[in-house]
DNA sequence: GACTCTATCTCGGTA
DNA sequence: TACCGAGGTAGAGTC
């Protein structure tokens, strides 16, 4: 990895225009090729950057950055303070627990967590316009469609509302009920569910995790 | 800005966990206090990071990141590699051309980009749940709700669809058209405008400003 | 502070 | 490759 930090003026042409005035920055090179313009403040978030794989080419007072979609990143050197590389070695990456994926793997384990007699169909189910997450029968057999979330806000009930717009004129599958299921909801979430006839259920994440652990020793 | 090359373990806890392994990364430290934990590839976000504002504790090869919400990173140092603090100062700030409020800007002053005889009412016209980009008269006289976007995707036709139930009972507009309006256009979003009767149209931002440079010059 | 919407979103998955 | 959806989305603007 190289960071230089130096004063520079940066301009972007790509998916949108953008120019940075002169001022001194952190400009980080990473082994992969991108590159990324840090001012000292504003979150992560580079001013500028541009992403792996690009072509280099260094003029001298001036980097010429080009991706295979010819935007263009151009950064121009008035001042380096300082330029150094340093030796990482490859990261063994990002080990995550908790997110909407195994929420979902575990409600796919135990769909009676999503009501009494519910069985999977199957997950990620296709229609038209994208995936429903988990279809389900209930105890007496009619088809639920499952939307699973971390958080259940407006914009679930509306995916929700979409999926079941298509799989209600679906013959084999027809009439089906609409479940959204999440940690927790905002309560704007809960008022639309209620308006659309669409049923949520708040589930506990540690919950789910000891039925599984408590069904894996069953056998 | 301190940035520190060092072998470390990192770990997050907060809206979920993430662990990283011992590894060399690069730890950036804004003076606005954020943290950034980078390793040399993946683009430019960050492995793991902490926002300002934020309560750092150095407790010697451990530091302690703690925000507001009870979130907290930490970074275990193995070894460090190196630790240099630069100052950079205060940033100009970026300047940006060719966003969604710019083709707004551009259809409001070239209505007839999006129809024949297409005429503007007024652009960010409110209804109860939101403002509308665009409010035309077609060629009849008809009015039409306009949604301008960069990329039309499925939220666009949602949200359209939002506004126009709302216009549609308002009986000095009713009956409106909805029209959404974009660079380019998702297939999935094209299929939902199509069951929602929405149109969609393609601009293309060059030509639009072609069209206005055209229009100043006649005047 | 809460809500809404944009973003050079990024990133990972899959067809 | 393109498309789709999740995200510790972040960040800006509004109310």
């Amino acid at each position: 990895m190289r960071l230089v930090i130096a004063r520079c003026v940066v301009d972007y042409v790509g998916r949108l225009s953008a120019h940075l005035p002169d001022a001194v920055r952190l400009i980080m090179v990473k082994s992969d090729g991108c590159v990324a313009v840090h001012a000292d403040g504003g979150a992560y978030k580079p001013l500028n950057w541009m992403n792996a794989p690009n072509c280099f080419k260094d003029e001298g007072d001036t980097w010429a950055i080009t991706n295979t979609k010819g935007e263009q990143l151009q950064i121009s050197f008035t001042e380096v303070i300082s330029d150094k590389t340093y030796e990482l070695g490859s990261d063994p990456g990002l080990q995550k627990d908790g997110v909407e994926a195994h929420l979902q793997e575990l409600l796919a384990g135990a769909p009676e967590a999503l009501g009494e007699g519910f069985k999977l169909i199957r997950r990620e189910h296709q229609t038209e316009i994208g995936p429903v997450d988990l279809l389900c029968t209930d105890a007496e057999g009619q088809t639920v469609a499952v939307e699973v979330k971390r958080r259940g806000e407006m914009d679930s009930v509306e995916q929700l509302s979409r999926y079941l717009e298509f799989l209600q004129h679906d013959q084999l599958i027809a009439p089906v009920r609409g479940m959204l299921v999440a940690q927790e909801f905002k309560q704007q979430a809960k008022t639309l569910a209620q308006r659309r006839n669409i049923e949520w259920r708040v589930v506990d994440y540690d919950d789910l995790r000891g039925m599984e652990q408590a069904q894996s020793r069953l056998f």
